[in-house]
DNA sequence: GTCTATACTAGGATAGAC
DNA sequence: GTCTATCCTAGTATAGAC
């Protein structure tokens, strides 16, 4: 039976997405990810067979939150709601995976190097579907004529930040830690800013 | 003289930024550097001592224009005028200066341990007279109540993202490069984006 | 399946010729 | 002031005992 090494498998690539996420791949010595996990170097060699490999496998463990944050724009054509909801969704994934997060952007600022050609497209695709989408709101003067693209990038990295700069927003707001509230004022306030900024006119106005 | 010294000087900085933007810091091979600057390796140690010296001098000299941009702050009390300059400060600066833009990115995002703790306070002193411009609209009804804190991250986040994210932003633009009108683009919707979505009223309306 | 002890190599740094 | 040749450490990876 395996379940010791799903469970070593386990604690290893928790380990590795929170190191790798402070200290970036090239920094990252496999020795600090097996002290993290509490165990014998020789051990992740044992499981991942390379630091590359290992990696690789954390990138992965890492996109499904990722690319599930873009489902109100499959679910809904209100502009409001996918908008407050996507917003929402973005925030949540910067709270609840802010290893996650580092370690995405410092793969994509970097030319994303390591990220498998598949998962690239996938998130081409869902980029697709909802500047489409957008456009279409657009097109409708739902919304004020806006660049999509550029619209998603706000977004992006609007959300983002809260996870990949941490260290700033903690500095600035001289908090150590961003509490449940913070992040609600967070999604509050940008989605605040992005509806009326792009004057939505809700479908179902109330 | 020292005419040689200055200009090797130069070069080697100039390749340093590119390629630690490139790759970060450990990933870099300061032979890579040399290379790049077409000097031999032992030339980069003769002039900068170590690799870490030579990265602290990279972020130093990459200081400079990032600190320029918050002058509109400094200069002007109408909110749009100030937040127009400023967003397009900060466009500037991503355009002309990514390397620096994504050094300082990554800096950021490991907890900035390279970051002499003078030039952060000089940061953290812009954001002080920043945000508290920002209360006093909001104090004077110039604007809609919003929280300074987090306008500033969304500006921050959303006008550096054009540098540190580039390899995203061609991908999903299917441009390889961004060309002035994309930029110009860029700056004006996210200045009505944020204009229009902080409700802000000009003290000279025209 | 687990771990200790060790091999191998990349790359930061320098000595010393020019 | 410049560069070639070399040293040496740190860190990836593995052989082989348990």
């Amino acid at each position: 039976m395996a379940k010791i090494g799903d469970r070593n498998r386990e604690l290893i690539i928790q380990a590795a997405s929170e190191i790798f996420a402070a200290r970036g791949y090239a920094a990252t010595k496999t020795m600090d990810i097996a002290n993290h996990a509490g165990l014998p170097k020789a051990n992740v060699y044992y499981y991942f067979k390379s630091k590359k490999n290992l990696y690789r496998s954390v990138v992965e463990s890492v996109i499904d939150p990722l690319l599930q944050a873009a489902t109100p724009f499959y679910e809904n054509d209100d502009p409001a709601t996918v908008l407050e909801q996507y917003i929402r969704a973005k925030i949540r994934v910067s709270q609840q995976h802010p290893h996650a997060s580092k370690v995405f952007a410092s793969e994509i600022m970097h030319g994303a190097p390591h990220l498998p050609e598949d998962i690239a497209e996938q998130m081409m695709e869902q980029t697709r579907v909802s500047s489409n989408r957008i456009a279409s709101w657009v097109k409708r003067q739902l919304i004020d004529p806006v660049d999509p693209h550029h619209l998603l990038f706000t977004i992006w990295a609007a959300t983002q930040t809260y996870a990949d700069f941490d260290w700033q927003i903690s500095r600035v707001t001289g908090k150590d830690k961003m509490s449940q509230a913070d992040y609600d004022t967070a999604a509050e306030q940008l989605t605040r800013l992005i509806l009326k900024g792009c004057g939505v006119k809700s479908i179902q106005p109330e």
